[in-house]
DNA sequence: GATGAATGAGGGTTCATTCAT
DNA sequence: GATGAATGAACCCTCATTCAT
């Protein structure tokens, strides 16, 4: 019993060391860059000796996959689940934006590192993991395609280019918050997960725009 | 006379040089990335010796922020000559728009190191020319504050996000065709011009999924 | 105890280790010259790998400064010392040069690596080393000034050119040994010792020089 | 006629630039040292095209090569013809020493240059030129042994040595002006001839000193 | 588990020197 | 003579990774 629970002990200790270092990575990663920073700032942002991270990493390139593997299957999952679950596609698509939006508002160094160093690393970890990535943009394009099979969606507009556009207007709104070019209150936020599915759904053209272009 | 015919010559000779370096870099660059890459790569994809890379530029860093100033003012020399014209909003960002892919599908190369290492390297290149390439955001954050004005575009939509999400989904194709996820055949170079531009001022949603959400 | 006996175990052999690089350094300066020497040749000369030398200096720079301030330290605190006993003015003399004598006999590697890299450097490490190097200068002449105010030493010779001028007699006996324009047997140190405050102090004419000279 | 006269300009012009050069050398090799600085800078400072440095001297180091032996073997010439004079030797010392101190007047920054990148660098330069070198140090050594024989100098002292110490003394001083740490007037150079013939002929100790040490 | 000393390959940069014009 | 583009060997330093304790 007793050795028991100084098992459990050491394991979760184990765990929190672990853990510690991730989060540390995310700080040095973020601040510094992947390239830029050497295993030894991880270790002192971490407060643990040099050679732990080799203890719970086979290599520097390992914590960032554990980092960017750790959030996107989180966000596979909200993405497969609102995909199963019966409701409008505008819906579905403001849930993932949402989703987008919170982790960045929650923890926006992990998703700094996750967006600069990882999706558009197409010579490195992009390409590494791009099975990975593929997959939540051919899920949101199953939405997409769904809906313009059920006439909700203009169909001239090729469903995998629609997927990426609406990704890549979240992640460049990401992008605008990490170069400190756009606001970033709560309100700013909040208003952020409507605005970009309303653009991507309902454009950005008003009915007096349309009718001024249809003449 | 035949002095100046050698000064020339002498002159052209050394551009030559030069550019031969910078289209090596590119296709380095592309190829392997800029941190993957050694300098003595360039040198010998471009046929020199080491050391001439170093007498054109003062560094590796150097090489990469002529490819992106190149280009990126070429586009914000195109997309000023657009703002400064009488022309539907909606056009103004085809423009944009076809500029850029036209852009990747010229020289591919070229615009995936600049979409690659660039405008997310937040903590490098992208940090270093974050005025420039604000630039070309606030430009285009500007002809649709414009439209906005005009009563053409929606109020409510901030245009400084609007614009962000405008060129993000522009990025997110070429990042998508970077990363051999989309179809890059001519045909799609043309019909993504046309698709992105609808997408965000039409909106993907048809006038049936329009009257079936607003019920 | 016992861990704490490994811990003196492990301070004491990575200062070994340090000090191992720090005599190798001496060895391969004086035999190549700072500049013309490697960092390789040192952890090569040391018998550690090439990385272990910036593992405990910044810089080969660093080497040189470290090798250079603990000698001049020392000699410092000796002068100190003997600036503050009572004694004639010309035994602090001769236990200065006594020192700086014995030094060369001990260890001249070391002392040709700070005569020959060092104090005369007037553009790297003398420049960055001279508030140091001073300091000697100005205990000496602090000696001289007060003998001549005690009537000991004549009073229109400046003490400062002074100085300078017994240091430099000093200096040059042992650029002649390491140049072997000098004889360096046991008896030549001791009489150089002699000799050249008996020169400086005494001066080289003879009774009958100077009666000559007077008229 | 023409032609010759023609010649005679060519060669005179020839004669500037590499004048031009060995000056700017000069003083690019006292600013920054020889080490430090590049072939080019001594160019640019010249005036001159890089290759041209090329052109008159086989290598970096003849430059320092010439400018060394140019000024030596003015003063060998200097100690030389000193050497064959009837005058009392404490006039020849001090004739050699006021030659070496209106040098250092007339022109610091080469004597700076011989001084810290010649006399001393016992693994480049100086070694390469220790014959040179040591012919100044045997000619004093000849007065001062001479002066022995005859009887006006002390013959405990050894003449080799005492060579050294003298012209130890002397470079010292020019070493304390290169590094700002005496005073350098024209009447503290008048001074300086004075005082280290004075200190290393007649002795720092005054008469009075003298008695109390010998009781 | 934890530590940090030890390793050594790798790469950016410098710069003396050459050479075509 | 004069120019400066071209060459490429050399070297300092970095830092991911290993390993003995």
């Amino acid at each position: 019993m007793s050795s028991g629970r100084v098992e459990t002990q050491r394991t979760k200790s184990a765990a929190d060391k672990r853990r510690l270092i991730l989060d540390a990575a995310v700080r040095v990663f973020a601040r510094q860059g992947f390239h830029a920073c050497r295993v030894s700032d991880i270790a002192d942002e971490a407060g643990v000796a040099y050679g732990l991270v080799y203890h719970y990493f086979a290599s520097k390139d390992e914590v960032l996959d554990t980092l960017f593997l750790e959030r996107w299957n989180v966000m596979l999952e909200l993405i497969r689940q609102v995909d199963g679950e019966q409701m409008p596609v505008r819906d579905k698509l403001e849930a993932i934006a949402s989703f987008i939006v919170d982790s960045y508002q929650h923890d926006p160094d992990l998703m700094k590192v996750i967006i600069v160093e990882v999706t558009r690393a197409a010579n490195s970890f992009g390409n590494t993991h791009i099975a990975t990535i593929r997959e939540a943009y051919d899920l949101i394009g199953g939405m997409i395609s769904e809906a313009q099979a059920a006439g909700l969606f203009k169909s001239e507009i090729d469903a995998r280019f629609a997927a990426m556009a609406f990704y890549g207007a979240i992640e460049q709104l990401l992008t605008g918050w990490i170069f400190e070019l756009l606001p970033q209150g709560p309100e700013d936020f909040k208003r952020a997960k409507w605005l970009v599915v309303e653009t991507v759904c309902g454009g950005l053209e008003s009915r007096a725009g349309e009718q001024e272009r249809l003449g």
